[in-house]
DNA sequence: TTGAAAATGAAAATCATTTTCATTTTCTGC
DNA sequence: GCAGAAAATGAAAATGATTTTCATTTTCAA
């Protein structure tokens, strides 16, 4: 196996994707690296995404806009509630969804099964 | 309640909605319409769609290349397996997150909560 | 009937993403 | 090293869905 070469824009997406530890978009990945001082092209991180999605190192959805997001696959992850009004999130434990997921999932067949999940409301000092 | 008046342009949308009876783009519908000798712009068929969105009479998702597709609501809350590959979905009964939500919510004392949450992976067929 | 508000749709604008294409970099065999 | 092929790069143009603009038409209540 292994047949996949690994080159260098692929690999300063993949670092900024481990910086960001979650879900970003091509466009702010593109913002990241400009800001840490890495010279790199908009096409080119967009092709380094295409190529990663397909070797199965990056995720691939689409948030509620239809922009694409990105994140490293078997990133564990965890969940927001956030509040409506002042924007404020705090970070949960989610061991309830991943186990909710995963059977839910496996009942349907489904493999390779990666999941969205996010509170929102209003918080107690709003 | 029922604050919400109906106007021409939602009843076709809806109608041609009622015919196709499952997911379809605004594009598609739009050229459904046509087709089917209805005048209607496509601007219109947005603005419809739009405001059925936000009312819940229509349900809004993404397909894998980010266009968005409807399909009338069913009555009842539910959340969708969606294949990463061919976009078929799954409706999925969605009590556990329910209670999941609420008792995460009360927990850090936030009101006027909802969530989201979406399974993703790859079904039998793909 | 009339004037205000809502609806309409063609055309322009927006914006993420892809394609094109000329240039640069990397790799391979000599 | 060295030439030449292959891969990578990125700026600019193209694409395509969706939204906005804006002038016109329709609806509706007084």
């Amino acid at each position: 196996m292994a047949t996949n070469t690994m080159n260098k824009s692929e690999i300063k997406v993949i670092g900024v994707l481990e910086r960001v530890g979650g879900f970003a978009s091509a466009q702010e990945l593109y913002q990241l690296l400009q800001r840490g001082g890495e010279s790199i092209g908009l096409t080119t991180v967009y092709r380094a995404l295409q190529s990663l999605v397909s070797d199965k190192i990056v995720d691939q959805l689409r948030r509620e806009d239809g922009e694409a997001i990105y994140r490293l696959c078997g990133d564990n992850h965890h969940h927001h509630l956030v509040c409506k009004q002042c924007g404020s999130t705090v970070e949960i434990e989610g061991s309830a969804i991943e186990r909710w997921t995963k059977s839910i999932a496996e009942e349907h067949g489904f493999r390779e099964v990666g999941h969205t999940a996010e509170i929102f409301g209003i918080c107690p000092k709003c």
